[in-house]
RNA sequence: GCCGGCAUAGCUCAGUUGGUAGAGCAACUGAUUUGUAAUCAGUAGGUCCCGGGUUCGACUCCUGGUGCCGGCACCA
């Protein structure tokens, strides 16, 4: 006798062994129908997996994430078998599940086209068609060595040849097709009928540029052609919200061909820009820094003294004057330590925070510029903190909780904090590495941060801590960063005098809160969809006439607005008033102050709010009020956003 | 840098098999003085990304660049 427990706890008793689509069906044919997976006490598993001893079964169908998971998994099967159909000398490599879809890397010298895509997507949906069953079998590890070899299949083969020998690997066929997988798989091919083939890269085979270039090709898949379409949906009001198409739309900054990855800030966009670095640089004073300034070109001997010039010349910007060459500063570090080295030191003077909105210059590849978010000229929000290996912890949690309580005022809750380690090129021996990442995480663990750890991602003289934020497409960027480093002050001839007279080489922690002043505009323009809260908005206020009557007074209440510190412009323009509210409204201006003969007589405004909400006339002073609230309180929540 | 795409007016885009370009919005001018998301009329605006080539003729075809977009690699 087998007792089957479901998960709502009923028992099903079966006098010989069951498999997951036996008890599907025998719970009703419905269920047998939308089987595409079992959960057997907490395994995935096929639907043709025989339980045979007493076990916990949940039916896996494409409404459970573990579901759309293996949709996603057999689609990246259908897409190879497609491929190998139409292009049979294409040599299959890997297919992983991503968020909201899955890719397939193949080797295909030729390389395929746009067109292909679409021919490929078609022979998908015909063998889906042909509901072909999906057969699992096992096989040892030589074995499928041989057997993948054999056909031609040299990647495979040597994937498998990297699984230790001992090893059981299942393999998974459907028709012609045939492939090394974990699984589980849908049942039959007839069960994939939502998805969308979407991009073609190029990826390189085991994510090394020395490699061949693989083709990668992405798709997405859903349990129901609704949800597909509402994906894709999703993805283009999700486009809306490019920082891209909302600088040209909000007139915020642009770029041109002559200067690759540099931007050209607008006056609205550089009020933003100025709006969040005094915001910064006042949190700055209060945190006990001091700030400063240094040279945007400095003598190549200081980068070669800080290991840059050997790590990273290529990727530096040059220039030659009397027989000199000098670097345009790609950070600003070794410049901060010519500052530090301008005093002498007392042990009692650290920890000594020392930030600067420094400049900085790199000529990263071309293929790696993206908008704001990656250029060749950006700002780092840049502090350097001299202190002491003791005081390491304490400034590591106190940058913490300052990158936290900042990104709360921006209205940021989603932080992914990770910790990178040494990389394999690095300065410095192991022991201070391992004092340096212990340091790191002793600190995240302390303040119960949820962290995830990269290897080997660490910067080459020291692990930091990274503060990531997410775009509109979900697209991880860092920010942030922490970093601890026992080497540069060292390089640079960096001590302070300790209790005993003697000299002693600091630590330094490099750390920015925003991280480039770029990126983190980028990112609060998608966040906000160009709807920037009232503290940051380039414009907070326009007062409008609706007929030349209530210009004077227009101007007058205008005036009274600047006078107490807020952006505020008229609009005197002869045009409807429906015509002004329109134009402003696109321009996302938080606030729109209506003025005809009824306001003028009362000495009132009639205030709209940007999501179109009308609160009606108020005294021009209790409209100062409100913004003032607005603006202090960093207000991010009060309005939805509007298109 | 690598793979795949794209590049036409300030912006968003049309442009059929090669016959020297068009719309909407914006801009400018005039009329209109208007109460919460588009008043009407007119005018102007282009080295069709750049350089070579094929052709009687190239925005269109070929070729070499540049930039941008989506990935990969990189990211001090």
């Amino acid at each position: 006798m087998i007792t089957i427990t479901l998960p709502d706890g009923s028992q099903r008793q079966f006098d010989h062994p069951v498999s997951v689509l036996d008890v599907a069906s025998d719970i009703g044919p419905g269920l047998a129908k939308a089987a595409l997976a079992g959960k057997v006490d907490g395994k995935m598993v096929d639907t043709s997996y025989t339980v045979d001893t007493d076990a916990e079964l949940a039916i896996v169908t494409a409404r459970d994430e573990e579901g759309l998971e293996v949709i996603r998994h057999s689609t990246a099967h259908l897409l190879a078998q497609a491929v190998k159909r139409l292009f049979p000398d294409a040599q299959v490599t890997i297919g992983p599940v991503i968020d909201d879809g899955f890719y397939y890397d193949f080797s295909y010298p030729p390389g395929f086209s746009e067109d292909d895509l679409e021919k490929i997507e078609a022979e998908m949906a015909r063998i889906a068609k042909e509901a072909l069953p999906v057969k699992r079998q096992e096989m040892g590890r030589d074995e499928a060595v041989e057997f993948f070899s054999q056909m031609g299949e040299k990647y495979k083969a040597e994937i498998i040849a990297d699984i230790p020998s001992d090893e059981t690997l299942s393999l998974y066929g459907q028709g012609d097709f045939i492939d090394l997988c974990r699984g589980p798989h849908v049942p039959d091919t007839g069960k994939l009928k939502a998805f969308k083939l979407t991009k073609l890269a190029g990826a390189y085979w085991r994510g090394n540029s020395d490699n061949e270039m693989l083709q990668r090709i992405y798709g997405t898949a859903w349990g129901t052609p609704k949800e597909l379409k509402a994906h894709l949906h999703r993805l283009e009001e999700a486009a809306k919200r490019d920082h891209r198409r909302l600088g040209t739309q909000l007139d915020l900054f642009h770029m041109q061909e002559e200067a690759p990855g540099m931007v050209f800030w607008h006056d609205h966009g550089w009020r933003i820009w100025q709006e969040v670095e005094s915001y910064m640089r006042g949190r700055l004073r209060k945190e006990g820094y001091q700030e400063i300034k240094t040279p945007q070109i400095i003598d190549r001997s200081l980068w070669e003294k800080s290991g840059h010039w050997d790590k990273f010349r290529e990727h530096m910007f040059t220039t030659e004057s009397e027989n000199r060459t000098y670097a345009v500063k790609p950070m600003n570090c070794p410049g901060g330590v010519q500052v530090f080295n301008r005093n002498l030191h007392s042990y009692r003077d650290l920890p000594l925070r020392i930030a600067e909105f420094g400049s900085c210059h790199r000529n990263e590849p071309s293929g790696a510029l993206h908008g704001l978010m990656r250029v060749r000229n950006f700002t780092q929000d840049d502090a350097h903190i001299f202190c002491t290996e003791d005081q390491i912890a304490e400034e590591v949690a106190r940058s913490h909780d300052l990158v936290e309580s900042i990104y709360r005022d921006f209205g940021f809750d989603e932080i992914i904090v990770r910790l990178s380690t040494r990389p394999e090129q690095r300065v410095g021996d192991d022991a201070i590495w391992d004092k340096a990442e212990a340091a790191l995480e002793a600190v995240l663990n302390d303040k119960g941060v949820n962290w995830e750890l990269q290897p080997g991602e660490g910067a080459f003289y020291g692990p930091k801590i990274e503060y990531s934020l997410k775009d509109c497409l979900d697209r991880v960027w860092q920010c942030g960063t922490m970093q601890v480093d026992f080497s540069m002050p060292d390089r640079l001839g960096a001590y302070y005098i300790d209790e005993s007279s003697e000299r002693v080489v600091p630590v330094m922690l490099h750390r920015a809160i925003l991280g480039s002043m770029e990126r983190f505009i980028g990112i609060l323009i998608e966040q906000y969809a160009g709807a920037m809260p009232v503290w940051l908005s380039p414009l907070q206020a326009v007062v409008m006439n609706i007929t030349d009557r209530q210009a004077d007074y227009c101007e007058k209440v205008t005036k009274t607005l600047e006078s107490q510190g807020f952006r505020v412009e008229s609009d005197l323009r002869n045009e409807k008033i429906g015509f002004k509210i329109r134009e402003r409204s696109l321009q996302k201006v938080p606030y729109l102050l209506v003025i005809g003969d009824r306001e003028v007589e009362n000495g009132a405004v009639a205030v709209r709010q940007r999501d179109g909400t009308d609160l009606g006339a108020m005294p021009l002073e209790q409209f100062c009020a409100l913004l003032k609230e607005q603006v202090d309180a960093r207000s991010t929540g009060l309005e939805k956003n509007t298109e």
